[in-house]
DNA sequence: TCTTTGTTTGACCAACTGGTCAAAACAACG
DNA sequence: CGTTGTTTTGACCAGTTGGTCAAACAAAGA
């Protein structure tokens, strides 16, 4: 018996969803205050706390949003394809979400970092649900001699590791790279590291 | 003409470095208080700012004494060595790191994720200066086919990512592989993927 | 037009924040 | 013991925080 939401209602959750994701991913959740998010999202406290009931309930719906996206890739790898083109097309999803979506990847390393406080259930049961799965995959590749031998646990937490960093770290990359755009280098470097350790 | 530091400025002022590093590495910057370090040094909170002035103060120091180890690592490499080798071990002591000091690694990654404000300088002047070198020597191996011809920059981004990973990210990689500690399957991963992509 | 529903706001609140201060308690030493 | 310098504390403060509320304001349909 939920009633469709209206143009204005739309308009505004966006808004706030958007100058949250902003300052959570900034600041995390303690360092971000609701009247810097009412301001970004061109609301008054009161209002944006008519959309929202709590500071807490804006900062669940982004890390649900973001949970979503966020396993879609790897979702997509399938046990039938070429194994080292689906593992090379994995890394690389991931490098795109890391270059188009930096602000979710820091919103998710803030989150993971101080120890996963909103998403542990998360972690323990869907996320460690795929991964199982997609790591039986990879060993049944290793068994069968179509990639190296890797324990393919770390294989994934390497995948993880080596996108979100640009992500993540993009302040530190920057400093060190100068003006040059991280993700010109990181593309081929990843797809060396990646077709070296699955060679066979 | 500054006095030697009593023994109970001694005690106190590592008391509180270690409580700062607690609550710092977990809630960030903003997201700490000073009661909370204070209860946590054993300390009231005017007797804490007795032995430093500010809530700033003790983050810029625990952030001085971080970046001095955190450097070390790296500062070790010798181009006179063998690069496969020191290359290995550059890595592993960044393993080594993120086992024995998960703490100041999430320190570290949180003021990074937070876009370093308090750091900033010394990520494009020492930290920038340190790894050029380094990557020159690298860029020299690679050249004299000693190693396989990859990004000296993106090498080294990715001892990073791969080891710092397994501290900032500690409470996802144990969600995932259950009670199992992660660093008995890290060092020899770690090791076959520096070997796969610097081999010739 | 009036009425109903949805939207926005100013004023307000209690809890918490980083930080101050004077005075008290303590330790060290002659 | 007394004196001197160090350490600790309770009381306090101004600013900020997340959140409330009644009342004002707009939209839209009848």
């Amino acid at each position: 018996m939920t009633k469709p939401p209206t143009r204005i209602q739309k308009r505004n959750r966006a808004a706030i969803l958007t100058a949250g994701l902003d300052g959570f991913s900034q600041f995390g959740f303690r360092g971000s205050t609701l009247d810097q998010i009412a301001a970004a999202a061109g609301l008054s406290k009161p209002n944006l706390l008519y959309y929202f009931p709590s500071k807490d309930a804006i900062y669940t719906a982004l890390l649900e949003r973001l949970l979503e996206t966020w396993l879609a890739p790897l979702q997509q790898m399938r046990k039938d394809g070429d194994p080292v083109q689906e593992i090379l097309d994995y890394a690389r999803r991931k490098l795109e979400m890391s270059r188009d979506y930096p602000r979710e990847s820091r919103l998710f390393a803030n989150e993971i970092v101080q120890g996963a406080p909103h998403i542990a259930d998360n972690l323990s049961g869907e996320l460690r649900t795929l991964v199982d799965e997609k790591a039986a995959i990879v060993r049944e590749w290793s068994k069968a001699g179509l990639i190296a031998d890797v324990d393919p646990y770390h294989l994934i937490f390497s995948i993880w590791a080596l996108t979100q960093h640009y992500a993540d770290f993009d302040v530190q990359i920057r400093a060190v790279l100068g003006t040059d755009d991280p993700f010109v280098g990181a593309d081929p470097f990843l797809d060396h590291v990646m077709r070296s350790i699955l060679r066979v």
